[in-house]
DNA sequence: TATGAATGAGAATTCATTCAT
DNA sequence: GATGAATGAATTCTCATTCAT
């Protein structure tokens, strides 16, 4: 009996977090009400602060999921040959995400909130700060293999590389005319010609 | 005399879109009550309406200001002589706006509701393929004069520069380590690599 | 250019009784803005003021015109040859009334301000005290020539036939299926009856 | 004990129904705000929103109510042996209630409002149908039994008495004199002379 | 007179959150 | 844990009225 509370209580919780991520797409954080939450979990208006002591919180753990799912998906590319062609994979799946447009509107949601309330922006931002890590990771053994320009700064790259999947989602939200799926051969001409090692590398010293 | 009335309205409206774009920029559009902004303004609570319908339309109507100032600033690009030094240095001044982080704020909070109100994603679209379009055109002629690829599908080209603009005023708002100052040189890298005619026009075809 | 102005103004006074008469009749006295009636008038917000100084005082405007109209109508009513037949003559016209949707409305609003305001009460009272009087008038005078029933209280029947105009406006409003123009030959009955000298005497004394 | 829950709902929308019954007479159904009426049920100003969604419910459950009581009142009348009685009976009680101010008020107010709201209209109407209806139903059996004219249409007949009954209520709101407890008799006259078997027919015919 | 900007007190909701049951 | 009634502050928008021009 014990025992089955905590595993109901996950479940529930969860429930919760995937209500509230459609809702919040839909509508925006500060739009949708936790009435609306409740009602899509088919919870009774009260009962959701069992779960979450308020609102705020209910956005940081689902900032915080996220966090959770990219790094794990991550930890599968470093064992591959050609980290190169792990990262172009890695950007086709953002793509895909991009594509469902409940992801994101909830990406630009969150980043959105983020620019407010501190206490998300600090969440964010560790995510944040392990996406561009484990980036900067990828393309500095690419680059230690001879798969990516090793006269890249790579922790400039991963920046880059991280500010084009944010630019992939505000895409979608604001041009009507971007299909994710079209997008793929040229992100990989993009992505390629950014980060292979430059046959003429004066090219790199253009800056400023 | 008579001509200062529309000219007294009108400075007046302005400064309510001056207000309100300081005050959403700072804690959100849906955050920001209409009484802040009037506060913001000196202005009593109801008298905001004299000059907007409702708080939607205050926002519209930054969305339509920050589209003219956009294509005013392209009408001057076109007369250069280097189209891609013209494109490196319009995005020189995207960075500078990004240092701003009012503007950068303000730039996110605007695509994010343009996921939910449908006004707004009309807006914020024309505005966008405004933007797309000058860039392609931009993109376009520098080819023919062989300051940029040929072999690229300007219009995709377009979108990604868009997306990349949109990913820098993300980053402000989601990496804290994101100087946009620091960033120009590598911002050239990139898009000098991308839009460049290839010495070896094959990496063109790796899509797929 | 002086003795113009008087005449203008009481036109533009009217004017603005005319455009509210039937914005009130519309929306009713409270759901009307003094700016609706501006705007129907053809004037600036504030510049009404200048010709009443509240709203309540073109209520109260309207209420006394309606009451002079109606007296001045009484007025030929007494020099005909046959009272009852004036006085049915007299609900011929009101049932005409009736049938202007406007009219009914605003018949029905006017009584319900009445029942708020005081001063809108006692103005409404005044013009009902008159239509009161003159309708006892006009059937003692009947009954003296024989046109109506003797053994009636001419003040409770002048108040009896004032419910039936009332509630014949009621009746707009509230049933849809009622036609004014229809209802001429029944009204005739139900007052005919009523009023008429009765050839059974003994009936008057039926009550209570 | 679980049972007590739903009662409780109904007990408190009922007080919020006879508080709001009260203040719109008092002071006419625009000019009462929701806080008032939470006032007057000694309630916090949001709670009322989960009984009623919005301000135009609570009239119209007032209007539903009111049908009710009227219909369960006709219901009793049915089974009396003498109908013309009955309905003389029910018309007293109308006068009862006509000298309950707040009775009177409301009912003009009502009316008012159904000019106005095509919903209040339609409820209203409905509720003025069904009373009609019923009117007709006791005036024909009335008729075959002799207790009643059966020369008259008896639907108008009972639009007539039903525009009476509106009218009565006007008087109160619009003739500060008239007390509906002095009026029975004249009522009675009234309604006798028009709705009882004629001993001389010919007058049916008057009309028009 | 005429204009229309300005005022500021409300209005009806809405909503996160609490709490008794 | 679950329910849903209750709270009360906050929000957008309205409006009669004033007043400088």
């Amino acid at each position: 009996m014990r025992k089955v509370d905590p595993e109901k209580h996950a479940a529930r919780r969860q429930a919760i977090l995937d209500a509230a991520r459609t809702c919040f797409a839909r509508k925006g954080f500060h739009q949708t009400s936790t009435a609306e939450i409740c009602a899509a979990v088919g919870m009774s208006p009260g009962n959701l602060f069992h779960y979450f002591p308020n609102k705020q919180e209910i956005i940081g753990a689902i900032v915080d999921q996220e966090g959770e799912e990219t790094a794990a998906f991550f930890q599968t590319l470093g064992a591959r040959d050609d980290l190169h062609a792990a990262l172009l994979d890695f950007m086709d799946l953002v793509l895909e995400l991009a594509a469902d447009a409940e992801f994101s509107s909830l990406a630009l949601e969150i980043a959105a909130e983020a620019g407010r309330d501190p206490a998300i922006a600090m969440r964010v931002g560790r995510n944040d700060r392990e996406l561009r890590s484990a980036l900067q990771g990828l393309l500095a053994e690419a680059a230690a293999r001879g798969q990516a320009d090793a006269t890249l700064d790579m922790a400039d790259a991963a920046t880059w590389v991280a500010a084009l999947i944010d630019g992939i989602f505000s895409r979608v939200a604001v041009d009507g005319e971007f299909k994710p799926k079209n997008q793929h051969a040229t992100m990989r001409v993009l992505l390629g010609r950014f980060l292979r090692p430059q046959a003429d590398a004066s090219t790199v010293t253009a800056g400023a």
